[in-house]
This record gives structure tokens, sequence and C-alpha cells, in this order.
DNA sequence: CTCCAGGGATGAT
DNA sequence: ATCATCCATGGA
């Protein structure tokens, strides 16, 4: 099958996916396989070019081309050297700055991304990974792209009516009311997550901390990730962690909303890939330095070393 | 303000 | 094989 090339310089497909911002797609032969709204989409990258190819579509509207569809789902018209350097300077920025190089900030599709948010509360990754998979299996579309089948995340509607029983065999757990009483908002209409494109930021985040399962950490995410507000900064263990070891070492007592306001305003315009950036580089690091080293002390030391090495908090003020 | 629910993957032993 | 740890929201 013939494979359709898109120049993506400044990209890094792999980083991206791995980001914990989309959790969907999996790694088959030299690419990835996922679905891009209801498009099945296998893509892979050689150097700065995607190969990708779709699955077949069933006739109906007529849609965009698909390196249109693929380049704007990846948000490859983020300039990303710009985004780069809007960043603050200082050690953990520089040093996320330069481990992320080509990690961007996907534009997902609304519903898609606020309800696999819901269902990540108080999980890790390889958890919200089964959830998502699982509702798409359960109550998507299948869709065939090769000899893979993928499954597109379910419309609001199927999920309203999906029985409490179905949801928890999805493995949601107490996560199943939120998400359905959500999806009664959404496909109601009473909830137009559509309409609320236009909303400042500020009313954006009040309307989505108002649906069930919704607090600011996952609005934030939502922002980010499906309204391309690339300010919005959710702050999650991980990142309370790089916040409170890398910018206020010595300050015992940060309260969470002193944080909050610090990451508002200090990281700027692209505070959202900043956080992402952040985000990324300290997972990875993590993941690294457990595989290699057979014990917990020398990370610790390691962390007490950085600490007391960063002198930024008493700059920052 | 504090405390707690709830559960499966993951890493440590 | 067992045991501890990870986690956001909402309600008491």
């Amino acid at each position: 099958m013939r494979l359709v090339e898109i120049p993506a310089p400044d990209f890094d497909l792999d980083k991206t996916l791995d980001s914990g911002q989309v959790f969907h797609w999996e790694k088959v032969g030299d690419g990835f396989v996922g679905a891009i709204g209801d498009l099945a989409v296998y893509v892979e990258q050689r150097g700065d070019v995607l190969k990708v190819r779709c699955g077949a579509m069933p006739a109906r509207s007529p849609r965009p081309p698909l390196p249109r569809i693929v380049g704007r789902y990846f948000a490859l018209d983020h300039s990303l050297a710009e985004i780069r350097d809007s960043f603050p300077r200082d050690p953990a920025m520089n040093a996320a700055r330069d481990s992320c190089r080509g990690l961007r900030i996907i534009r997902q599709p609304k519903w898609e991304c606020l309800a696999t948010f819901i269902c990540s509360s108080m999980k890790q990754v390889a958890h919200i990974r089964q959830i998502s998979v699982a509702l798409r299996k359960r109550f998507g579309e299948q869709r065939r792209i090769g000899n893979q089948l993928v499954y597109s995340f379910p419309a609001a509607a199927r999920v309203a009516q999906a029985s409490r029983k179905e949801l928890l065999e999805c493995k949601l757990g107490y996560r199943a009311k939120n998400l359905r009483a959500t999806a009664r908002h959404v496909s109601s209409g009473q909830a137009d997550l559509e309409a609320w494109s236009t909303l400042s930021d500020a009313e954006l985040r009040k309307q989505l901390c108002a649906l069930p399962g919704v607090g600011p950490k996952i609005a934030n995410c939502v922002m980010l990730f499906a309204y391309e507000r690339l300010r919005a900064f959710p702050i999650d263990v991980w990142i309370e962690r790089v916040l409170r070891q890398r910018y206020f070492p010595r300050r015992k007592k940060m309260t969470a909303r002193r944080l909050r306001e610090f990451s508002e305003t200090y990281f700027g315009e692209n505070g959202g890939y900043a956080q992402q950036y952040l985000f990324h580089h300290a997972r990875t690091g993590e993941r690294r330095s457990k595989s290699t080293s057979t014990s917990t002390n020398r990370n610790k030391s390691m962390d007490q070393r950085a600490r007391g090495r960063d002198g930024l908090s008493a700059a920052l003020g």
C-alpha cells in the first residue's frame, strides 16, 4: 500500500506520542497506528518526513486531504523554534528544552480529549492507555488499516447510553459515573464543547470545571490538548515535584496556590509547552535512571545534589 | 483545613 | 509470590 510523504521538520513522533497527552496510539512495525477522529491512520517517521496512510473511509461528507489532517493533528504548523525561544532561561528549563526537541502539543478532538482525561484521574499512563483502548473497542467504530484494527473514540451520545456495568468493565471504577454524566451534558447540547472555543481562557476553564469529574488539572489538560490554549499549565504530581525541587528547593511551605500562581506567570505565553517539556524530561529521566541503577538511594542523593546546586528560588522570590 | 474513596499496573524484595 | 506505591476529584 502506498505511503504519502509529509515534510515534518522539527518534529519527533515518538516523543510526541509518549508524552502523556494521547493514549491510544500503538507501535506497529516502524510506526504507529491510531485514529485521528474516525479516520484510521498509520504513521512512521523517517528523518524530517512522515510517511502516512489511512484506512478505507466510508463514503461520507468530503474531508480535507490526508496530509492536511495529519499536519493539523500533530500541529506541524506550530513554530517550535519560536516556542522554545519563549521559554524562560533557567537550568531546569534549559535541560528540558534540549532533551525534548521536536515534541509538539497536538490538536485532539474535544470530546475525545475531555472524556479520556476524565478517565485519567488517579491513574498512571499505562492505566489510562488500557481504559482508552477498552472504551474504543467496546463503543467505538472499528476501522481496518492493513491488517490492523483500530477503533474511533465513541461519540458522547454513545457513552451516555452505555450502562454502568459496561463502563465498569472498561476499568473505569468510580470514574464511570462522572464520564457518563459529562457525556450526557455534552450529547444533550447543554455543554457545547465547540461553541466554547470562543471563550476566554478563564471562562473556558470555568465551564470545563463545572463538568462532573473535571477539576483544575483536567480542565487545563483539555484546554491545552484540545483547545490549543498554549498557556494552560496542568499541575500533576510530576510537575509539582519538578517545580518544588528545581524552582523552590529550600522553600518548605510552598502552597499549591503559590505554585499555581508562579507557573501561570513565569513560563509565559507557551507555558503549556514548557510544562509538557518539563514533564517529559522528568519522566524519561526517571525511567532511565531507574533502569540503569539498582539502588533507589542513588536517585535520592542525585535529587539532593540537584537541589543544592540550584539557587533559583532565591532569585525568583 | 483534613481525610478518604478506589483499583490495577508497576517496581521492589 | 507478596507488598508498597502511584494518582485527581469530590464529598464528608
